[in-house]
DNA sequence: GTGAAAGCGCTAACAC
DNA sequence: GTGTTAGCGCTTTCAC
């Protein structure tokens, strides 16, 4: 295991001080243009490269972390295509801490990452209580994506949930469909602030201002339920007697398995309903999927997400809270010529 | 920006040194019960957590760092898990270290890990020449999914490519086919240790052995082209004269697009042709895909490649290789009646 | 079995 | 402008 060059060795090999070398390193005020090409020379020629975690004990690290309910998501792996473009013109790195989906809380990756003296953290849909985000936010720069909370000490970026549940509906009531239901997913907390909620909350008021509320009906996916479990219930659903003519979902994360159900029972999409899901996963456009969904711009998210953690933790303290536009993209699942 | 504590204050507050909190820390020889005792409280009870950046100066980070080709696909998610499970009851995690599918090397991601001190690399597929890796294993503990490499001071986790296209080619033959393409990837260096040319190699053994080298038939796709390109190649493929009865393809990321390419020539699973892959993605299982492929036990190639490099960390220095079986999952792509 | 002291590689105040 | 110095929070000899 071969040593690798520090400081020291650059100091000597520029026969200057430390401090010089790492006044070069940061940028800092008051160099030489002459002793700047020198440091830089010596730099090159060791092929040195500073030690962040030595960096971090006296000042930052360059590195903040994220953390994601689901690597398997490809709306989360989009994002992280955005936070990749954002960070890759500066100094500062990502580096990513995961657990499984069937892991309940965050808390492991935080705390992990906040052992490792990172500089913030972006996180994406936290599953902790909003409470203890709060207090996070008083610790470390933090931008969270996925909660609509005006004031937590912390930057936001979402998409406007409300508005995309609207584009659907009004593209299947367009479509002359009344009998639509909506498949959601069980708020645990922070009913208020979550975007499954707003997206509930969107399918009710488009419903009632349309006046079909008598149409009104509502699946609610547990958040303990097993594969199987949400299975049953779905298939419950598109077997009973009056079985709705159009399904939105709150996630293409839903909307998939509903379209395996609808196979097994032999119904077809859209003839026999249309489906449309929610954050437009790349599998959509696969022709046999051919899944309507809501794209909320994964990557901008993620890459304004990462634009604003920096900015934090390189002093700004207002909070700022970043919305895009969500885009209804049509697809075959939701092309149903016999609703009307 | 509230302070933490450090290990001077749970020295203080247990009237003790800071050394034995170290000890207690790191459970080493020489600590009575009653120190011990003494000290866990103080700990507990100011909720202390060692710094991981500053023990990485003088010891160990107790971390280390995993790069991916593409967080995009499935099998390496699935790969995570494993890791996951391995860490979970070790006191060590791993950070993911990711860049856009488009990028083309791991160099950046490597040195970003070792730039942060953590104590070894789990590399997956890495697109770095084999002389890099062997160059890179002699400064940092380090294990390698995707390289058959003997001896390169590195452990590896790998299945038999060989026998699982072995086990994919026997089961189109005993179908009744003859007229096997294959398409694969092409491979830019290392040959010799690339799983993508001993799926290759296991091809042209196979066919020959039954048989069928007249029949062989190779599409490669270039490394460097677009998507639309990659469509093109199927879609001549596709088109051609005389079509193949069934298409044995590198991995899933190849077969899935062959999937989409196939429903817009008109063409039907298995009906027109017989279609397998390798890597078995979830989505495999989703109806409307059902692709049959070569599982290759992502979960505990990832386990175990966690474990070993944990092993190696811990001190073992002669390289130990795991291999796993692939096993055959079949779907509806491949069960053509009418090839025989 | 326990503690004092040195040092890991770097940054930041402060002299000069 | 440049160098000296004192840490950052921890581990690790090495006395006691």
């Amino acid at each position: 295991m071969s040593k690798r060059p520090t400081i020291q060795d650059v100091a000597d090999r520029a026969g200057v001080s430390r401090s010089a070398i790492s006044k070069v390193l940061r940028n800092a005020y008051g160099i030489s243009d002459e002793m700047r090409s020198r440091v830089e020379a010596a730099i090159a020629e060791l092929n040195y490269r500073p030690q962040f975690a030595a960096r971090g004990l006296r000042g930052r690290t360059f590195t903040f972390g994220v953390t994601l309910p689901d690597v398997r998501n490809q709306f989360f792996a989009d994002i992280m295509d955005g936070v990749w473009a954002a960070t890759k013109p500066t100094s500062y790195q990502s580096l990513l801490a995961i657990r499984p989906s069937q892991d309940l809380t965050d808390k492991n990756q935080i705390e992990t990452m906040l052992d490792r003296k990172l500089d913030g953290l972006l996180l994406v849909a936290p599953r902790i209580e909003m409470r203890q985000l709060i207090k996070l936010a008083e610790t470390v720069p933090m931008v969270v994506i996925g909660r609509h909370e005006p004031d937590g000490g912390f930057d936001t970026a979402n998409n406007d949930d409300e508005q995309g549940t609207r584009l659907a509906l009004e593209h299947l009531i367009a479509a002359g469909h009344r009998k639509i239901a909506h498949v959601t997913f069980q708020v645990l907390e922070d009913a208020a602030v979550n975007p499954v909620a707003y997206r509930l909350k969107g399918y009710l008021d488009v419903m009632r201002e349309r006046g079909l509320a008598s149409h009104i009906h509502i699946v609610e996916q547990k958040f303990s339920a097993t594969d199987e479990e949400q299975s049953r219930q779905i298939h419950h659903l598109l077997t009973a007697k009056n079985r709705p003519t159009a399904i939105f979902a709150w996630s293409d994360k839903a909307a998939i398995p509903i379209m395996s159900v609808a196979a097994d029972c032999g119904l077809r999409i859209p003839e026999d309903f249309a489906l449309i899901g929610y954050d437009n996963w790349p599998m959509c456009a696969i022709p046999q999927i051919s899944l309507t969904s809501v794209d909320q711009d994964p990557h901008r998210l993620g890459m304004r997400a990462a634009e604003l953690l920096i900015e934090r933790i390189e002093g700004r303290t207002e909070p700022v809270h970043f919305v895009t536009e969500p885009r209804l993209i049509v697809r075959q699942s939701s092309l149903s010529p016999a609703a009307s």
